[in-house]
DNA sequence: ATAAAATAGGTAACTTACTTAACTATTAAC
DNA sequence: GTTAATAGTTAAGTAAGTTACCTATTTTAT
């Protein structure tokens, strides 16, 4: 029982001492690109990001989130005026507003997806078929580990 | 080629869809403690754990974090007002300060750091030795691609 | 030896993105 | 048909970031 915990100490210490890491480094990436293709903030292009895969609505939004629906009702009307979300009057519940990127900002986000996706693949371009195997087998574990 | 480029992809695809959710449930953990056992935010909180592994002076926090020094020496600020840290002068060059975690900072910050060890490791547990040995690698191969 | 440049850190003013509380409009429940 | 719940917004306040500018030192170059 003793080596398994070691196992177990030393594999919590290595993700604890990672992923904050790794996880700066691509979103800074990230800033980088929404920045220069949209002019907005690393927070706005999440709300995209979210938008453009299908959470329409301010709620779902806040929940996806874990902010306020006030907070996502205001950073929406930010995106709104920049032209780059739309308000689509839902004629089933009047109450609701189905949001959409505009034609523009839904080109610009494809885009803007291809060039993480490059900037990625140079990153981990070098690894072994082996090593992507493992990444690839790890993400599958941690997800199923903490985001069930 | 064709098939090595495609596990590429699958493992990028795999990191983006899976790296914001996993460090978004552990992020929202540590926040839970740090409110809790401290009264501070996730972002103090951060400043506090860097001190305590050994960044002392605010340039290389604002390195480390990746923000501006202002932004650290206000953060810094608020920790020495609620007796958390300390300035210490040092004489061999008196332009810069260091900083040290106060003996009750430290006892609350290593009962915490074991407090999220066990959560993670409860998390981790129902994994098979093959699994955490999986995650441990991978996670090794992140670092040295991402953030060498 | 000293004038100029670089470095460590802090202050001030501003911006962004969050919060809670209170509001409107609509829909659902009894 | 009144009451309760839901979707979203508005308002006021807070936290934490930014840039521009400042002081106090230390280093470099003449």
């Amino acid at each position: 029982m003793f080596s398994s915990n070691d196992l177990l100490f030393q594999t919590v210490d290595q993700v604890i001492n990672t992923l904050p890491g790794v996880w700066d480094r691509i979103r800074s990436n990230l800033r980088a690109d929404a920045i220069s293709n949209f002019g907005i903030t690393l927070d706005q292009f999440h709300i995209l990001r979210h938008i453009r895969k299908g959470c329409t609505s301010v709620a779902v939004l806040a929940e996806k989130k874990q902010i306020s629906r006030p907070a996502v009702s205001q950073a929406v009307e930010v995106l709104v005026r920049k032209g780059l979300v739309t308000r689509q009057a839902n004629p089933a519940d009047r109450r609701s507003a189905r949001l959409e990127l505009t034609p523009y900002a839904r080109e610009v986000m494809d885009a803007n997806f291809e060039k993480n996706l490059l900037w990625m693949k140079d990153k981990m371009k070098g690894l072994t078929p082996d090593e992507l195997d493992q990444v690839r087998q790890a993400m599958e574990i941690l997800r199923k580990t903490f985001n069930p």
